[in-house]
DNA sequence: CCGAGTGTGTAGTGTATACTAAACACTCAC
DNA sequence: GTGAGTGTTTAGTATACACTACACACTCGG
């Protein structure tokens, strides 16, 4: 069920592998919650947590933030307030780049960094 | 607080001017909600609606439904879910579109309409 | 053997979300 | 003056969210 749980899981063991601060216990006891609550999440037998915990969580295992949260089901929220300033725009936009492959959506992002606008 | 229900209520007594049929009590037959609840969300005294009930409330008072969302601090799940399935990508993207003026948007959303990609 | 550390199971909690149901007070047409 | 319609008040509810607190069973080094 949980995309996000193997994904930590995942993630934390092979940060483990050579690192014994990445126990479910120290890992928690970082991001300030409780070591079951993080089992749990790691097997998928809890929800996602909130964007807060995610954002601590990536954080210390050194993962994106917008991929966790997408993980999580979530979407960060200084993005979601971009959108929201101007949705009817973002909404033709994103919905317009929906099919597009990454290299012609990657293509826009640089040209915009550019500056050719 | 609420710019959702100046809106609404705004929208809705222009509606009402020239057709009955857009009083709060007969709206909310309409989209299936109680006279009490609607007139709550108009007035700012109630959380935003459900992106269900959005959506109805859209279709029935013919406004854009990613405007009515934003307005409900929601954003479409449509939308979401393209952005979740390519977090980093549209992440960059959106953040980089932040602070460009609409004509500059605008001409991206044609180009990448027209196919010039 | 024991103490420190590991992951996990069970139960419960406070808060928000998204509403419903019923009654109240008012206007206005007939 | 009453019946139909208006908006609103008050009270309550079911479900989800995002966790905590505590105890249990296991391993492994010294």
């Amino acid at each position: 069920m949980s995309d996000l749980g193997r994904y930590l899981r995942k993630k934390r063991e092979a940060l483990r592998a050579d690192d014994a601060r990445f126990s479910i216990r120290q890992v928690a006891a970082r991001i300030d919650v409780q070591p079951s609550y993080l089992s749990k999440v790691e097997r998928g037998q809890e929800a996602p947590p909130s964007e807060k915990t995610l954002r601590r969580l990536a954080q210390d295992l050194g993962e994106d933030v917008d991929m966790l949260l997408a993980l999580g089901g979530k979407i960060s929220s200084d993005l979601a307030q971009i959108i929201r300033k101007r949705p009817m725009l973002f909404a033709e936009l994103i919905r317009d780049l929906k099919d597009m492959p990454d290299h012609a959506v990657l293509r826009i992002v640089r040209e915009v960094r550019d500056g050719n606008w």
